[in-house]
DNA sequence: CTGAAAGCGCTAACAC
DNA sequence: GTGTTAGCGCTTTCAG
């Protein structure tokens, strides 16, 4: 491989010119850059990123720590990824991946100057890698919101209001008994973070708008989805809404309300909590609160490289929800109207 | 951060023995070795990693090539990726993510000495980046086999046993007319590569156990489901067993094969070609040959690591297919014993 | 507007 | 078994 030695000699300039054409940090004249630009392309040098690193301490590389097991979310996972590789592109930083199982990956990877900064994904709200990562002197921008976030700065989509447009849009349909499917109960506990404030959301919003509600964890499967049912129905007889947080249930519950002879959008109303194409690509597309993994990733990193270019205060930024209407939703049914779906099977046969 | 002179002087040794007792390249009398590592302790040393590969040309960083933007796998790449940055630390490598859609990414990262080796997920029959790729000089896996790998070394799924096992399992079943579902149509012709070995695999295998056979890509939403089963039926008006090789598929056509009235495994036998828990977590669990891709990923790494260490020849390498019976799949039934499953529903209700 | 040269922190000959 | 030292390729003062 060529080194800026090359570059310089073809050119007939010293290195230090070489390095600042390709810095842009002191001009140059339009001859000497073009000349020096010929001999670059000329000999396809590439800086060594190693010998830049010793000689700038900047690595012009991102640490992403991702949650490598978690249980559900994977598309939601794949999608911050995508998002954060891309926009770091933008700034010509790469990305590696640290897994959050490895105890002391991100010691390991800043103090051994190997990247610039860290973007934490899958922050739960008591986080015990908190404390860590107050240490690391560099710049961190956590995806996630912890309950004590020490000075750290956070990006999140607002669980909280998500979970409540998706009960207001129940509600201003005249339903007025919901309930929330979440998380399987392992995740709940877990990841209090967003669960927790799904949760919270759910509960208040139902509150305000006075309707009866119910919330259970749920497991993927469908026996698990049909006790989970049961359950609920004990609670509310007339539930005619359902808020699902829970991408992996939403076959099996699709499923179950089929068996039931329940159509959705008409029987009985669903809004997901989701990403996008999760709450397309299924049987019945469902009307989702649609988790906006692309701009998450996408500001993760612009206030990382904001951080990273300037010392800039810590903040919090929540990205705000909005629904989507795929046509799982619709008024209430009027009682009068027929058997209660609990009841008796609706109108609609299920066996053509 | 503490330098290995730092080190070197509290040890009161030289720079050189520090770095051998960190390499282990020479031996280290037991004291001094103690002495150092005493040192190295104290200081919270770690070596720059800028330094070190300037001064040997090892950068301990593998670039994973992964393809963000793929329609349908979304999991199944993360198992990739989740296997090779696990097994990568093993030898003490970590992780570049680049995406397969950054046109130079592989050049950049190679030329700039970011990596000292490459994984090239999502390989395709006639994959365009083939050439670029013999031209790398560095060790090189891929992930999927080309049509003509010159001389790359491959590892992958045997798509063509797989389908080949399934259609096996389905036959010995006294299956004769059996259907694939395979991928969407995009996806077929762009991924040429696993899509077309599970056709040839499921056509051969089909022959050879002389079974009547049809195949058909097909979309994830419930109407597409229902078309391809219909114009499956009109080649084969007693088609009793599916093999289906697209994951987003499964919840709509298990949906359409509720919607017929049609029990899976008993009316119908339903085998899928995918992730473990693809086939896990659906309202009906399904019988499948599973892709190993944790496997896949590991014995990635392995061959990307033993060619940094030693020249040695390239090769490919098959991971067999195996079957796991989830209870999707039954002997076929007797025709005599009732209406077949087209002309009239079974016996099994749907609405209870 | 350009050059010379001093490091950045580590590895690996080359000594002994 | 251990120390000395010459780079690795680049950035960035310091000079002009």
């Amino acid at each position: 491989m060529a080194t800026i030695h090359d570059v310089a000699r073809v050119a007939g300039v010293s290195t230090s010119t070489v390095s600042y054409v390709l810095s842009g940090k002191r001009s140059i004249s339009a001859p000497t850059r073009a000349r020096v630009e010929r001999a670059i392309k000329d000999l396809g040098y590439r800086p060594h990123a190693g010998a830049r690193a010793l000689a700038s301490s900047r690595t012009n590389v991102l640490g992403l720590v991702v949650p490598l097991r978690a249980d559900v979310n994977v598309a939601v996972i794949m999608e911050f990824v995508r998002a954060v590789v891309t926009r770091a592109r933008t700034y010509d930083h790469d990305v590696l991946v640290l897994t959050k199982e490895e105890p002391s990956g991100l010691e390991r990877v800043t103090d051994g100057a190997i990247v610039d900064a860290v973007i934490v994904m899958d922050i739960e709200s008591e986080d015990p890698r908190i404390d860590l990562l107050t240490r690391i002197e560099r710049p961190v921008v956590l995806i996630g919101v912890p309950n004590d976030a020490r000075g750290l700065s956070c990006v999140d989509f607002d669980f909280h209001r998500a979970s409540g447009l998706a009960v207001r849009h129940l509600a201003e349909l005249g339903h007025r008994e919901i309930a929330l499917i979440g998380s399987p109960a392992a995740a709940m506990e877990r990841h209090a973070g967003y669960a927790d404030r799904v949760l919270d959301g759910f509960r208040s919003a139902a509150a305000e708008h006075g309707v009866a509600h119910a919330a259970r964890p749920c497991d993927p499967g469908l026996t698990a989805v049909r006790e989970c049912l049961a359950a609920v129905r004990a609670e509310l007889p007339r539930m005619s809404g359902l808020v699902v947080h829970n991408e992996a249930a939403l076959p099996s519950l699709l499923a179950a309300l089929a068996e039931e002879g329940l159509a959705v959008g008409r029987d009985l109303s669903v809004v997901a909590i989701g990403p996008a194409d999760a709450a397309r690509n299924l049987p019945v597309p469902l009307t989702s609160v649609d988790i906006p993994a692309l701009e998450i990733g996408r500001v993760a990193v612009d206030m990382v490289m904001a951080r990273l270019q300037a010392q800039e205060p810590s903040e919090t930024r929540l990205l705000s929800p909005s629904i989507t209407d795929r046509g799982s939703t619709g008024p209430v049914r009027d009682p009068e109207d027929g058997a209660h779906p609990l009841t008796a099977p609706s109108s609609t046969p299920v066996v053509k």
